[in-house]
DNA sequence: GCGACAG
DNA sequence: ATCTTGTCGC
């Protein structure tokens, strides 16, 4: 899809893409999902995959996963073209849409506002947050080391996302808004996101179910899950 | 020019 | 991202 795109091409794209960024509030949510991509080192296979949960719940309801073929590099600033395709792949499998999408990477706290999770969730016009595990852009601030707390990330004095403290004695992760939903409205939803583990519920659960579909224990497909199972 | 740099 | 052993700290 994007296999010949220049980076230049990518950063005309990005820029078109941001003009169509929408915030707004969300209502009445009770799925959410986490996106997530994993592949072996040199291949250009991707194992996508789709986790939906209940919500607030964070109980495993059901997962899409597909490969996908794509030689894009990764480039720091243009992730999206690397993961957004093989992602919308496995999303197209899934029956009812999650109400929010979690990805692993950022939204608007971006260079130019089109992190991974604002160009997915514009090409699938579904509220996405988004959630990576280190700083991309921005001002980083240090939440003080207590679970809950959180820092504004800032970019010319405007705010573009949070690090949100987990864990006491971790690392932050950085949430911010991808489309469809409100900045303040995506850190709300992610700290209730979060277990007994740095990484939010919806991320951590996906990189887990991409890495079992990687090495062959699940099979691609849309599956349903019913047992209130503790599986992962 | 130099350093930074999601996954 | 993936590959990988030990090791430090709560």
């Amino acid at each position: 899809m994007y296999d010949n795109f220049s980076f230049e091409d990518a950063t005309a794209l990005q820029l078109a893409l941001a003009k169509q960024l929408k915030f707004q509030q969300l209502e009445n949510i009770s799925t959410i999902a986490g996106a997530d991509i994993s592949f072996n080192k040199n291949s250009t296979t991707m194992f996508a995959g789709i986790v939906i949960l209940s919500y607030p719940e964070m109980i495993l309801k059901a997962y899409a996963l597909e490969t996908f073929e794509t030689s894009f590099p990764y480039k720091a600033g243009f992730l999206g073209f690397k993961e957004v395709p093989a992602l919308l792949k496995a999303w197209d499998l899934i029956p009812e849409k999650p109400d929010v999408l979690v990805l692993d990477g950022n939204g608007i706290l971006h260079p130019r506002r089109m992190g991974v999770a604002s160009h997915f969730g514009i090409l699938a016009n579904q509220p996405a947050i988004g959630c990576a595990k280190s700083i991309l852009h921005g001002e980083n601030h240090i939440p003080e080391n207590v679970r809950y707390s959180t820092s504004a990330i800032t970019s010319h004095g405007e705010t573009i996302g949070y690090a949100l403290r987990t864990k006491i004695n971790c690392a932050p992760v950085y949430v911010s808004a991808g489309h469809l939903i409100t900045q303040e409205q995506s850190l709300a939803i992610m700290k209730k996101c979060i277990g007994n583990y740095r990484i939010p519920e919806p991320t951590r659960l996906t990189h887990d179910v991409v890495n079992d579909f990687r090495t062959g224990k699940l099979k691609a497909g849309y599956h349903l899950v019913n047992q209130p199972l503790t599986l992962f």
